[in-house]
Parts: C-alpha cells; sequence; structure tokens
DNA sequence: GATAAAACTGTACCGGCGGTACTGTACTCG
DNA sequence: CGAGTACAGTACCGCCGGTACAGTTTTATC
C-alpha cells in the first residue's frame, strides 16, 4: 500500500519530466519503465493506459501549482496588508522562484496539453481550463481588493488583467526556451510587476 | 519541377496542422501521405526523413510570419507617423487580426518545438531562436524610436519591453487553447497596448 | 518528338512501441 | 494464516518510422 504510492509516484515524477521534454505522444512507456526501473506489468498495474497516465500528471500538477500559489501570496500578504503592495510583492517572490531555477523553468503542463489537444479527451480538457480558471479567480480577487482602493489608470477589465499573469507567465516560460535564456522568465513577470504598477499607483496630480 | 513543388506545399500545409494539433512526435507520416493522396515513397522523396520535414516547417513558418508583421506594421507606420502612436495602431490591427481567427489561433509552431526540445537537434532551434530574436529586432527598433520622443514612465529595458510582445502573444494563445475562449488572445493583445501606453504617455503634471 | 530529369508508385522488410491478456509470486497488513 | 497489494514474466498483435530499391508516369527542354 505504502510502497505502491511511492513507486505511483516516481513513475509520475519521470514521466512528467518526459512529457515537458518531448512532449506527450513522444513519450513512450518503454522509456518510463526503464528509467523507474520496474516491467511493463508494473506500469499498467498503477494505470490501465497512457491516457490514465496523463490524467493523473494533471492532477498531480494542478494541485501542486495550487499548494505553492497559496504559500507564496500568503507570505506575500504577511509582509504588507496593503491589497496593491502585497501582490507586487507577491510578483517578487514569483520572479525570485523563477529564477532560482538553474536550468530554467522546466515547462508547464497545461501548456504542454494545449498544445496536444488531440491527444487528450474532453475530461483532461476541462482539468487544465479549471487550471487556468483557478488562477484567474485567484487574482480577479485580489484585483478587485485593489480597485477599490487604487482607481486604475486605464479603462480594463479585471478579469484581463488577471489572466495577463497567466499569460505572461506561459509565455514566458515559451521565450526562456526559444531564446535559451532562462532569466527571461522572470524578467518578463516583473515587467508584469512593472505595468500593475503603473496601472494602479495614483498619479502625482 | 512546378507540381513537385505544390506536392511540397501541400504536404507542408497538413503537417504544420497536424503539429500544432497533436506534436510533432505524435504526427505519423502515414496520416500525412493519407490525407494528401501520395505513398510513402512520394513522402520520402520531398523530405529524406522526419527531421528534415521539421526543418522544412520552420523556416516556412517564420517566412510568412515575417511576411505578415512587415506587412502589418507598414501600414501601421503610413496610418501615423509619429512612433507611438503607429506601434499603438500596430498593436490594434495584430489584435484584430488575431480576433478574426475564428477558431481561435491554430498555435505557434516555435512553441510546439520549445515544449518538444528533445525531439529537435541544434540546428532546428537555432532556427526557432532565430525567429525570437527577429521578432526583438523590430521591436527594439521602435521602441528606442518612441523612448527618444517620450520618455518612459517606469525604469524599464526596452528589450524586456519588445520581448513582452512575444510573451503576450505565445501565452496568448496558450490561454486562448486553455479556456477555450478564442478571444482572449486579442484580448491579451489590446492589454499589452494599454501597458505600452501608460509607459509612455507623457503624465499630466 | 526524342530525351532526360523530376516526381512519383509499388513492394517488401525491419525493429520499436502501445496495448492486451493471462499466469505467477513476493510482500504485507489485519 | 489468508487476502489483497504490488508487482514480474511471457507471449502476442498491429501500427509506425525508416530503409531499400526497382519500376513508371509526368514534365521541361532542346
Amino acid at each position: 500500500m505504502r510502497k505502491g504510492a511511492e513507486t505511483r509516484e516516481r513513475l509520475l515524477s519521470i514521466a512528467e519530466t518526459a512529457v515537458l521534454a518531448k512532449g506527450f505522444g513522444a513519450t513512450s512507456i518503454e522509456e518510463l519503465i526503464a528509467e523507474a526501473e520496474i516491467t511493463k506489468s508494473g506500469f499498467f498495474y498503477h494505470f490501465k493506459d497512457k491516457t490514465e497516465l496523463a490524467r493523473a500528471l494533471i492532477v498531480r500538477y494542478l494541485e501542486a501549482d495550487e499548494v505553492l500559489l497559496d504559500d507564496l501570496f500568503k507570505r506575500a500578504r504577511e509582509l504588507n496588508v496593503d491589497p496593491l503592495h502585497s501582490l507586487l510583492i507577491g510578483l517578487k517572490l514569483l520572479a525570485e522562484m523563477m529564477a532560482d531555477l538553474p536550468e530554467g523553468h522546466p515547462g508547464c503542463l497545461v501548456a504542454t496539453i494545449c498544445y496536444q489537444e488531440r491527444l487528450f479527451d474532453k475530461d483532461i480538457h476541462e482539468l487544465t481550463r479549471g487550471g487556468a480558471l483557478a488562477w484567474r479567480a485567484r487574482f480577479v480577487r485580489v484585483l478587485e481588493e485593489i480597485s477599490e482602493i487604487y482607481p486604475p489608470n486605464d479603462d480594463v477589465d479585471l478579469v484581463e488583467v488577471a489572466d495577463l499573469i497567466s499569460t505572461i507567465v506561459e509565455g514566458g516560460i515559451i521565450m526562456s526556451k526559444a531564446l535559451r535564456e532562462p532569466e527571461k522568465l522572470a524578467a518578463q513577470v516583473i515587467l508584469l510587476r512593472s505595468y500593475i504598477k503603473l496601472l494602479f499607483s495614483p498619479r502625482p496630480s
């Protein structure tokens, strides 16, 4: 029972790395079991087919993601009660976290799945959509709180601004990879911070 | 000679659609030749292996991309001589173009390749990097021109701002797909426009 | 209208992979 | 001690990428 869960975890870890590096379709079960040092039977004991592996991968990924962001923005909240400054601190912490990945961000599973739509069923797409909506909900809440205190300097939809955070993280990951500049992601998050600052900071009048 | 190029083009078109929808590794040569109505021998006459298909795909993609952007920002330039307003118009045209894709943006080949690094050789990665750098160069030029007239309202690196454009397009495509909201991409580009506006517009003092 | 090159088709084969099916077995928890 | 858990072993199927190579039709060119 305990050992089973451990093997499953190891399989998922190996699979996640492989999928982010080569895509889901190009990741063979054989290479996974070779690295995990188990047999094919062992694999199919844990996952009835490749689709179930995919489902388990995203569920695990989204859960870890949520825990990570919860923690990060809770810390940011503790450092400053003002919602705007708390968000700005949170974005700085986020950028620092990204910058601390020496090999660069390994990639986002949601993005991989979106770029291989036809390989996955509606079920899995619903999960990735849920992940994106969770980010949106998290930041819309904060942005509304901010805009009540600091009226925005431009006529923008707060839902769009919330989604911009996801957009820049996803885009930043790709740009980091494309340019082979691991620091790019953090730098783009800092630029997002600059936008939030300009958007909500009271103008000198 | 003429007919050969035509078949090659048809193959590339079919392959591009398939790769963007399923990833490179999951795209089989068999399905491509089935849709193109040729035989396997025909395929290998045009491309000596799958890797050469990949190379031809990006080269074609990047060339088309360049032509498209050249045209778009040339039109923007003709509508307004001021570099800031010209860029803002250009971004609006870009957003409109994105919004005109009824099924949403089909996806960016550079992103697909980045998310399947291990499948491609250094050669191909150099091509995608070149594509990203071309976008950067294009916009850095304009941004420098702008900042000479309108000093930026925040201390930002213009290279980062230039890369932000690519970041938001790449991220916007993913968010459009993840949320299944085709309009998302255009909306995020418009938000980028809002940032450029806030960054360079003279503050009322 | 002959000729050569271009643009394929046809056939046959290899090894790897996803997936299925079923049997056997070591470990472990109650 | 017995029942489930967590695998290992073996055998097999069909699809796919890739190779090899011979044959055939189409097309441009002189």
